[in-house]
DNA sequence: CTTGTGCCCTGCCAGC
DNA sequence: TGCTGGCAGGGCACAA
């Protein structure tokens, strides 16, 4: 489940393999995972790809028509160099390269250089829309600061929720209001900062707000140095598992002991997805 | 404006 | 063994 930390590490990764390439062919293998005309940003110089919230935006030169990617839960982008070694120096297993294109790869994009890059997404939620600079800042308009922008400062995440009745969990992942938080680094944000994720905004002091924000923004920031969470599709462009996983606090370990105090962990749900606390830290 | 619900889609897995 | 129903979930449309 890609969230902030895992797309910033794709495109950290992807952004020097691919700036100054060109899109020389686009092959849509599921209709459903693709909008927009190719044509418009077929053998254009990438000028840029960055990251806004969970977003990707690949930039092209001399046009403002843009490449925007959205891996939701089960995307993927995966590189393949033109000699088909891993980025990474890996050796290049034949069942490795043989895999791509896959049977979840949805678009294959071949590169002027010989490379390619494959968008993988099992579930098929995730997409890539070509769309002019207005619509993507369209797109943006309603979606409040990534969590790790210090434009986002203590006071003013808890004005934005002091008065609301959802609970402190649901609030940090609601993009409108900060962007970039999923599931685990919630989760595990609210157990570091020792607060429960059922605990109504409105019943937080000014303090705890401020705790809860550190304390996310804290494992946020371990995610990306340690490259994402490999909990389920994630992968890095080369094919390799992120670090965060082997160090996170609570997401995905129902029954398995609090690192903190040994208490099991245990899974409840809110707004129907699952929310995994320990009950004795986060009272 | 705020909050809640259902939907998109596929593969996995527990249970029979 | 093989089938089936339930589940997972980010973002969005829509209802209340």
């Amino acid at each position: 489940m890609p969230e902030l930390p895992e797309v910033e590490t794709i495109v950290r990764r992807l952004a020097p393999l691919l700036v100054g390439t060109q899109i020389e062919r686009v092959d849509v293998r599921r209709d459903k995972s693709w909008s927009g005309d190719a044509e418009l940003i077929l053998n254009r110089p990438i000028v840029s790809i960055s990251r806004r919230a969970k977003y990707i935006i690949t930039q092209f030169a001399q046009t403002d028509w843009r490449l925007v990617t959205h891996l939701k839960m089960t995307g993927q982008l995966i590189y393949v160099a033109p000699d088909a070694t891993r980025v990474g120096g890996g050796h290049p297993t034949a069942d490795w390269v043989q895999q791509l294109p896959s049977t979840h790869t949805r678009i294959q994009f071949a590169l002027n250089d010989g490379s390619s890059l494959f968008f993988n997404d099992q579930r098929v939620f995730g997409w890539c829309r070509v769309m002019p600079a207005s619509n993507v800042d369209t797109l943006f308009a309603h979606v409040g600061p990534d969590i790790i922008d210090a434009r986002v400062t203590d006071e003013w995440f808890a004005q934005q929720l002091r008065h609301r009745s959802i609970s402190i969990k649901q609030a940090i992942m609601d993009h409108t209001l900060v962007a970039g938080v999923g599931n685990i680094y919630a989760c595990d944000g609210l157990h570091l900062a020792g607060v429960s994720p059922t605990r109504a905004c409105r019943s937080l002091s000014q303090a705890e707000f401020t705790n809860v924000l550190h304390a996310v923004r804290t494992v946020v920031q371990q995610g990306i140095e340690l490259e994402g969470a490999t909990i389920s599709d994630y992968t890095t462009v080369d094919g390799f598992a992120g670090g965060y996983q082997d160090v996170r606090r609570v997401y995905k370990r129902e029954g398995e002991p609090c690192l903190v105090c040994s208490t099991p962990i245990i899974r409840i749900k809110q707004g129907g997805r699952s929310t995994f606390l320990c009950p004795s830290c986060q009272q």
